[in-house]
DNA sequence: CTGAAAGCGCTAACAC
DNA sequence: GTGTTAGCGCTTTCAG
């Protein structure tokens, strides 16, 4: 590589030529109404649709639409009816490809019905998180989709205040009351679990995700209340809190299998810290599921094409997002509809990192 | 699984406490005057908080807009002065982990710079691709981010007629004068093939992305050369052009490997079809490297995580994100300048999916 | 059916 | 320093 001049960077500008410089402004309605001879008022009405207008006048107007390359300033349309069609969304880790296939959900559906969709990433950040809304707040959306990050409910209790209908996904706020899209995770980790039992394994770990977060929580009380049902201790060494992402479960895995007596399997509470096990467990030369099995959250789309394909809780990612925003939409229209909850369950897909034991 | 009572789609509704309706509407600019006793002008001052206002009625000012919690209204606001902030992202498939990173380093600079993301997905369909670019016309977006699905550019040009600046990323889009931020792809390929040729391969496939994407080419052309330039012939039945996507890698692998004679090694022009040709290989039961080697595009998370770890070509996605919103903001409150294009190298990071070859 | 006119909430001249 | 006022582009009564 390192081909051609380039900076500290490692990257090359180059200079093109110069654009042209039209700075021709937006045709306005007045401009149309003018160009067609009518009135705004009647522009107004064609664009709407709905309005008694003549056939006439139709025709003219939609001709010098056409002719002007007319579109209606959105942001002055929404200074005058309150329902601007604009969706906030706040997500906390836009890079973990579980989320943004949430959006991809989310946004399917929005803009199917017209809405557009101002997207946040907080990063897991609380702060961060404060911002969006606040931005929310101020661009006066007409409904707000999110992923807490485990705090900040105040701030949502704002945005309610003012009557801004939220809908919650993935992790359940505590302390809120608001429509909420989520997996029954803690019957998904028993499932796991369960599986694992009926291989015949019996010392078990968790990789959990944080106890602040409804999902990190859940999985985790699924874990021992399988272990508990069958009759097996908890042993607390093989029950690792982590962060939901990549270098969290690497460095679990590593302390799982520092253990005098590791376990023989081990649930994996999301994609990302399942990655990170992975690459300890390749780091110490084990193989999977010999030496130990595994199962993780999420079915992702590189699970199939690891070695071997790993078995994985799936979730049903996208439709979860579809339902949220649905969920939204309809709370908009119809304000008065008591709070609802969509739980979605897990699904095992079986494939091969988890091997049967002989006890 | 399956507990719990549930409809077709695998979910459960609960209906829980009816919500509060409060509905209070949103402080406006004149309530915080009222309550303040100044003008709106006043009020308007102390916001941008660039004029000089006395001392005290700035502390009165600011006293009532935090009693009533006041949210200047960004609409209004956006519909006096024209620069509104608002920046239209539109991303060819943000469920590809590539591009939601590069949505990260968008965001990152644009929230900080006070910026909000108007995101569309148009799942590499130009029709969907138009609609949003609409949209971004009727929002009066100050500027617009794309990776163009390789058609439209008639769309773009009205955005650059009406003076919306642009920037291209990743794809460098066909007939158009913008901004671009992309990798230097041609040169990539030729490293990697390069890589291969040094460990002793001769015969060496392509799995090529779409013709008319401006990735899809390059990375074609520098397979071409680094074979020409070492005296190589080129096999066109080792060459298999395909959708960016994890079923054409999947297809393609699978019409290589069927081939009388096989490629030793495989470059693989993205991250999806590296998963899905990956997914071939091991349903053909081969190993990595032993049997064939592989080289795919793009440093994802779960490179490492692979069995072998995978040697990659990688992008720096996030700064690339970066840079485009960069770019862009300059252009914003520069418009005269020069089109410029800043071009990253990819770095080939050698991992285990490659072997050495006694030829 | 169509037009005139009053704002939506805010900012920026322009006065005082 | 501070207030008054005229719009930004659009929708929506209210007349005609």
């Amino acid at each position: 590589m390192q081909i051609g001049k380039e900076d500290k960077n490692n990257c090359r500008k180059e200079r093109l030529v110069p654009m042209e410089k039209p700075h021709k402004k937006p045709a306005t309605i007045q401009d149309v109404a003018d160009f067609a001879g009518v009135s705004t008022a009647t522009v107004s009405r064609v664009i709407s649709g709905s309005d008694k207008v003549s056939k006439k006048l139709i025709k003219r107007v939609q001709n010098a639409i056409h002719e002007l390359d007319y579109h209606p300033d959105q942001t002055a349309r929404r200074l005058r009816h309150r329902d601007n069609k604009l969706i906030g969304v706040v997500i906390s880790d836009i890079q973990n490809p579980y989320f943004s296939t949430l959006v991809v959900g989310i946004e399917n559906v929005l803009h199917e019905k017209g809405y557009r969709l101002l997207l946040g990433n907080s990063s897991e950040d609380p702060e961060r998180e404060r911002e969006h809304l606040n931005t929310f707040l101020s661009e006066r959306v007409s409904g707000v989709i999110f992923t807490s990050t485990g705090d900040e409910s105040g701030q949502y209790k704002k945005l309610q205040a003012v009557g801004i209908p939220l809908v919650a996904v993935d992790r359940k706020p505590i302390n809120l009351d608001v429509d909420l899209v989520n997996l029954a995770n803690e019957e998904a980790s028993f499932t796991a679990i369960t599986h694992f039992i009926e291989e015949g394994h019996h010392r078990i770990g968790l990789i959990a995700g944080p106890e602040n977060l409804s999902t990190g929580r859940e999985r985790y009380e699924g874990y021992k209340r399988a272990l508990i049902s069958t009759g097996h201790e908890i042993h607390l060494e093989l029950i690792l809190e982590s962060n939901f992402r990549q270098n969290g479960g690497y460095e679990s895995m590593g302390k799982l299998l520092d253990l005098a007596n590791p376990p023989s399997a081990v649930l994996i509470s999301n994609n990302l810290m399942t990655l990170g096990a992975l690459e300890m467990i390749h780091k110490r030369g084990l193989m999977i599921p010999d030496q130990i099995s595994l199962i993780g959250f999420d079915d992702m789309a590189w699970a199939p094409s690891l070695r071997p394909p790993l078995t994985v809780i799936a979730q049903p990612v996208t439709e979860m997002g579809t339902t949220a925003a649905r969920l939204l939409l309809e709370r908009i229209t119809n304000p008065g509809i008591p709070t609802r909850r969509v739980t979605f369950d897990g699904k095992l897909i079986v494939r091969s990192s988890c091997v049967k034991i002989e006890s």
